[in-house]
DNA sequence: GTCTATATGACGATAGAC
DNA sequence: GTCTATCGTCATATAGAC
């Protein structure tokens, strides 16, 4: 059979972290193979080895851009100045953003017990940093007297838990727009902590 | 069943059953090998096979063992009578029987994708039975007008979410007791429906 | 029922050709 | 950078002894 040959750098090394993606996400970390993953990028498995020294380090990668690119993200999303008008926009910022990376947020969650504890601790101290964004708005909004929150803390896990929850069922094309879930979603979290 | 010297089938079972809920739940269904899952219930790994004809038949076991016991331990719980009630019910009971079960719960939300379609779909029509429950209550207090809930299909899947997060962030003999969390939790999800 | 031993194949990762 | 080929290990599952 012949041999293709050349150089593909460029286009090889995005496609090697968009497959691992998709297919971390279908299948699971552990059920994937370099091999199946070759097969998706369209080149033999040892080729890989020259974009990720191993099969670790390539979920690692994804779970630290994902979480670099979600802090980011908000750290710029456009939030208002109280408190109420600040949980309106952290509760439509996260379905939006959490939507439009479903892998990578299924990844997130289902494979960080995949991590080696050194990189477990990496994304566990994102994770913290992105969750203290909006305890610290229901704290601001408790001490304000707009919220009735009596434990900021588990508030916090709850909403997130009930945001992310979005992509689980979510598709494209069904009955409600993101828009429309977006909405949806805020009328019950505002109530959620007594607003 | 005929007992034969030397036979440990009364204890070996539920210990294999035990064991790979433990394992699963910890690294994962592709992660455990059946040596490994041997070594944890103390025999070679050829003897698994006088308990389960593959692996795959003993992940699907567990969740539909998980699934039925679920089911049934919410019919015979008390409920009350007005839709208020029932959701307090509902909430309290979801929240305890989750915590109680924290490896089985955890494997049927991970797992769900390395099951064989006939076995995912059988998994997923008893998922559905059991949010139909959930949405049952909200509808009917939505149409009594004790309830203010837009979209009771959403809700549901949102309630669910945040109340099954909980086992991904409770420790026993941390700040907060069981009891504690379920008041918290439905202070929160009363509120969320407007009741 | 559990053991030892094994069939059969896939795994992650590396070496060297081009 | 990608290929072919391979190393050493591990996987699921089965066979036959006791």
């Amino acid at each position: 059979m012949a041999r293709k040959s050349g150089s593909h750098a460029e286009i090889t090394g995005p496609r090697v972290r968009a497959a691992a993606l998709r297919l971390f996400a279908r299948q699971g970390y552990a059920a994937v193979s370099m091999r199946s993953l070759a097969a998706e990028v369209g080149v033999q498995a040892g080729a890989l080895y020259a974009y990720t020294p191993d099969k670790q380090s390539l979920l690692f990668d994804l779970l630290k851009a994902h979480m670099d690119e979600l802090l980011a993200a908000w750290a710029e999303a456009p939030k208002g100045a109280d408190p109420l008008a600040r949980l309106e926009a952290f509760t439509r910022f996260h379905i939006r953003f959490n939507l439009e990376r479903a892998d990578a947020v299924f990844i997130s969650y289902m494979e960080l017990r995949n991590l080696e504890p050194a990189n477990f601790r990496a994304i566990e101290a994102l994770r913290g940093s992105y969750e203290a964004e909006l305890e610290a708005i229901l704290q601001a909004g408790q001490d304000e007297g707009v919220f009735a929150v009596p434990d900021t803390k588990l508030a916090t896990l709850a909403l997130i838990a009930m945001l992310t929850g979005v992509t689980t069922w979510y598709r494209e094309g069904g009955r409600l727009s993101r828009s429309d879930v977006g909405q949806i979603y805020w009328d019950m979290v505002r109530k959620a902590v007594g607003a």
